[in-house]
DNA sequence: GTCTATATCCAGATAGAC
DNA sequence: GTCTATCTGGATATAGAC
């Protein structure tokens, strides 16, 4: 409940904040369409008019709710890609620091990947597509890089690889979510350490050229 | 547009199935939630409210979109999964026909995915995510059989796996049918089969036991 | 089996008082 | 910044004639 208190954002922007947290919770329970301005204006006592006093419309809101997690995801691709470390620790980092993200902001990633339709298809996402896209650059820069220095197979296909990586994590943030009788969600019991080493491991062993396959995983670094 | 003709599909059934084809295209594309009845209507040249007479409401019309899809999944991995054969080549053949299914079949996969919310909400949908719950389980056995085999890697985590696993394959789905922009959807390029190569090698270089790492993939077998 | 016509409801959004 | 009040449109679904 207590929320980040971001650059940018003045102290009286609480009210507002307020209204994002609402709405975020929403959109990753029920889904964006599903969610009526009536109902977030409910959860924080409001009238649903008075939400246009702070929004212009609800896709505004959406943006809002999403916008730091997706920048905040290319900001560490390309401080993770463009450190100086070999590509398996770089792609190990960068697999552990969008899980951790993942969880600490479950509902904005879910969103993000549940609503995934409006954002390809409204010109006011673009930037935020852009982001996506230099991100998705730099995770496959380092699988490349990995590629020429012998650590990861040879004939790796970098598209079809690192396109189905992001989308394995990012289906994998709604899943964490869900502690429902789903046939496919009876994760509750998984720590995010355990699922953070379930997936370096899955992900590097598919990656790696076959004479290193018995490597450890190596640990993340921190990256200034 | 011509669809095919299933069994218990009797020739005067057309009507009804037209507007299914429809109504599946609709959701696939633009989601279930954002169709409305008058669209689906439109696109067969009939009013919205004489689909009533089809069926009883939209919900139902979704059901039978997605109905023989999941069913016809649950047939494939149980027949797959009981055959005679070693745990590696059961498992890549439960690989290749699935994504066999879904090439043949993408809107319906595309809608189950994108709207598992509803299936998962609603008592309507109860032996369809029974269907799932079994075809999952039906993989689950494959793999751990392949670790009592000593082909798969001993410390594997089935569940985390083939929920992986599948989610991967059916986020697939939906990417696979967007050719828009989008940074992630350049796919268009790839055929099937080199989908499916790249999908049974990634998959199997990850549960694979270490010392198995460079071994060829196995061709796919015919089940009966 | 489709049409005409419409009931019923609720969505997103706005205007202006306080 | 929130409220009162409401517009406007479009949604699912129904009833009964043809």
């Amino acid at each position: 409940m207590a929320e980040r208190q971001t650059g940018t954002r003045r102290k009286n922007g609480d009210r507002r904040q307020v209204i994002l947290d609402a709405a975020a919770r929403r959109f990753a329970e029920f889904g964006f369409e599903a969610t009526t301005v009536r109902q977030i204006a409910d959860d924080v006592n409001i009238l649903s008019g008075s939400l246009y006093h702070h929004f212009a419309t609800k896709e505004e809101m959406l943006a809002e709710v999403v916008r730091d997690a997706v920048l905040d995801q290319r900001e560490r691709a390309l401080r993770i890609a463009g450190s100086a470390h070999d590509a398996e620790t770089k792609f190990v980092t960068l697999i552990r620091e969008e899980l951790t993200a993942l969880a600490e902001r479950i509902e904005a990633y879910a969103i993000i990947f549940n609503e995934r339709k409006f954002f390809r298809r409204s010109p006011d996402f673009l930037d935020l597509m852009k982001a996506r896209k230099e991100s998705f650059e730099a995770w496959r820069n380092v699988l490349e890089q990995g590629v020429r220095e012998g650590l990861f197979h040879a004939g790796i296909d970098s598209y079809l690889t690192i396109s189905t990586i992001m989308r394995m994590l990012n289906s994998g943030a709604d899943w964490y979510r869900h502690e429902d009788g789903s046939p496919l969600d009876a994760m509750a019991d998984y720590s995010l350490e355990a699922l953070t080493e379930f997936y370096a491991g899955f992900v590097l062993r598919s990656v790696r050229s076959a004479e290193r396959a018995a490597e450890p995983i190596p640990s993340s670094v921190v990256v200034a």
